[in-house]
DNA sequence: ATTTTTTCCGTGTTCGTTCACGAAAGTAAA
DNA sequence: TTTACTTTCGTGAACGAACACGGAAAAAAT
């Protein structure tokens, strides 16, 4: 049978009613100092754990945890992918008395995410989960948050310079190293290889950087003989060849190239038209990847986990917010190599 | 608020007690016919579900799942993976009075699973996970099974011709499709390539099989120049050599080398010894296995969550059993790569 | 000393469901 | 017709926890 420790247990070993083990549980109305030591020790003694069934059954209350997130768009859908674990975690709690209350700001509006980020204060939240988009603004969100004690967890980065209860996200600069060591593998020696970064602004997007460091320091330490040579377009494949005929460079001899993030498929779409297959490596499995990835276009797609990032979180928010229980603050995802091979066995959750 | 039918609902809009509602929930009891039929229509007119938390609260109901899996040794860590995963699940559907019952069969004894499957059998369970290893066996104990209507789900593999509820595995042929990927992806054009298969006896390890079906497919269908040689070994790296000297074949001619399960260290241990380095790939996260990937001296491992999948399963039984909801049948872990610069990132469950 | 206020605590109800007990009505047997 | 048995159903208590209400005792104010 079930043999946990209950209220009532503690009630009887204390000598005091449950409402009174209750109230010190709770630190609500009042109990004398020597009452509440003595409740104390016993629940620390017998390590009591609330049954989070009864907890939630007989609680009225709605535990909200707001969201804070790039608006998904036609043209980067990276977004909406996160959206799908929030919402599949939230579920799960639903029966717990967990809700979400969705904030989104558009990453091409600079005043955007400060406009959400006042209506997320103001609704007041039990907790927050956010992508650390724009560096300054969220730092800022951070510090009012610390103010009015609200917890807060990172998906996707982290900000060094404030005080998340954890976050969730890839190592960008081991993915970036796991990525030179698969094009490594499967080009000759001496190869011309290109990284490329495609963003409006490599300011907000650091793991860009971070994933750059890491392919870069893969050559450095084996000591290789590619040249690798970095190319930074803002948003069309066409930019990638321009780039290469001013530095006299004839597509063809690209025999690899690695994309620093989900918009792999607009190099791939340039070298498919010019007929060149160099080895391809990009991130993320929206849809236009996908398409390429399955008519072998593109070799491998490092996938993140947004879904499980953002599944992940709630429920990491859920077990210190409620269950009390002690989270790690640092949780990696895995960095998954996803072939046209093995594509549709992957669980993004 | 939590807005959701509950019994008393259902028992207002029938001018009923709320007793008589559970009665037809719950088959219990008895309740004429007329009457069953107007609740069991409110029921489904009003999509009632129950409120699982309540449920189990009220409920003194212990739910018992029965496994039924090999013995991990020594020589054969592998088996101790689902444990993890299984004993994860169980902990937190703890609270909803699940509790499991372990069987363990030796793999070197072939009486042992007849004698395990006995044995579950008088135990008489709510609901059986098991890895269907000894196929003729693992055939009679469904059977039994079924006359008894207890429900089962299977990890590792399946089989056809059992009617198992679901069950969590890997596609043995795609993964070995995979890895002839990775192998072309590596070696030179024409090649010679090993496919290892390390076992004591094929017949109970169809999976091998599948393995290698699909690894050799990747080579026709792409019409390949790469040569093929496969060996089978029971054992030991050194048989590996043995066999290419009987060929009057130079070690250091190879260039890539498939062994199609969690042996793969047995042939890289020989390997290194012999100063050879081909691309090696194999299966499975176990510690000797993980020694030689970070070593440098296995290229890729491919993961098939083992861990996952037991915990898969055990939750698949609980929202089938508990839950009355529809599982999907076929559940297929991800075909996962790893290799020395994300083992570190990897989670099994 | 008396009255008012504050502190402290016990008790009862709620949450949604499960399940045992027994009363009432209907049916069958003597 | 009376007695015994079966069917059907309502009611109350249980599960463990949250939380409101109000009574009793102690402390503070008059």
């Amino acid at each position: 049978m079930r043999k946990n420790i209950r209220i009532k247990d503690i009630a009887l070993k204390a000598g005091v009613s449950i409402g009174t083990v209750d109230r010190v549980l709770h630190k609500r109305g009042e109990v004398s100092e020597e009452t509440k030591q003595k409740i104390q020790q016993i629940i620390d003694d017998l390590d009591y754990r609330p049954n989070l069934l009864a907890s939630s059954l007989a609680s009225k209350k709605i535990i909200v945890f707001a969201t804070l997130m790039p608006k998904a768009s036609s043209q980067d859908t990276y977004w909406s992918k996160p959206q799908l674990g929030i919402e599949k975690a939230v579920n799960q709690l639903k029966a717990y008395g967990v809700r979400i209350q969705q904030f989104f700001f558009d990453m091409d509006d600079s005043m955007s995410f400060s406009v959400q980020a006042g209506k997320l204060l103001e609704a007041n939240p039990d907790a927050v989960l956010m992508a650390p988009w724009a560096k300054r603004e969220a730092i800022r969100l951070s510090g009012k948050l610390d103010e009015k004690n609200i917890p807060y967890i990172y998906i996707d980065a982290t900000l060094e310079e404030t005080s998340p209860i954890g976050f969730v996200a890839q190592s960008s600069s081991d993915s970036g190293y796991l990525a030179a060591k698969l094009i490594d593998w499967g080009v000759k020696e001496s190869s011309l290889i290109l990284l490329i970064h495609v963003a409006k602004e490599l300011d907000n997007a650091s793991h860009l950087i971070q994933r750059e460091r890491g392919f870069i320091r893969y050559f450095e330490e084996k000591k290789k003989t590619h040249r690798i040579l970095k190319i930074e377009v803002s948003g069309t494949g066409e930019e990638i060849v321009l780039h290469l005929k001013k530095l006299g460079i004839d597509p063809c001899e690209v025999a690899g190239l690695f994309v620093t993030n989900s918009k792999v498929h607009l190099a791939a779409d340039c070298f498919k038209s010019l007929c060149v297959t160099p080895k391809i490596i990009g991130y993320d499995l929206i849809p236009q990847n996908i398409k390429l990835l399955k008519e072998g276009k593109i070799d491998f797609l490092i996938c993140q986990k947004p879904e499980l990032q953002g599944f992940h979180a709630i429920h990491l928010l859920f077990d210190s917010l409620v269950k009390k229980d002690t989270i790690k603050k640092e949780n990696f995802t895995s960095i998954d190599l996803i072939t046209k091979e093995n594509i549709d066995f992957y669980n993004s959750i």
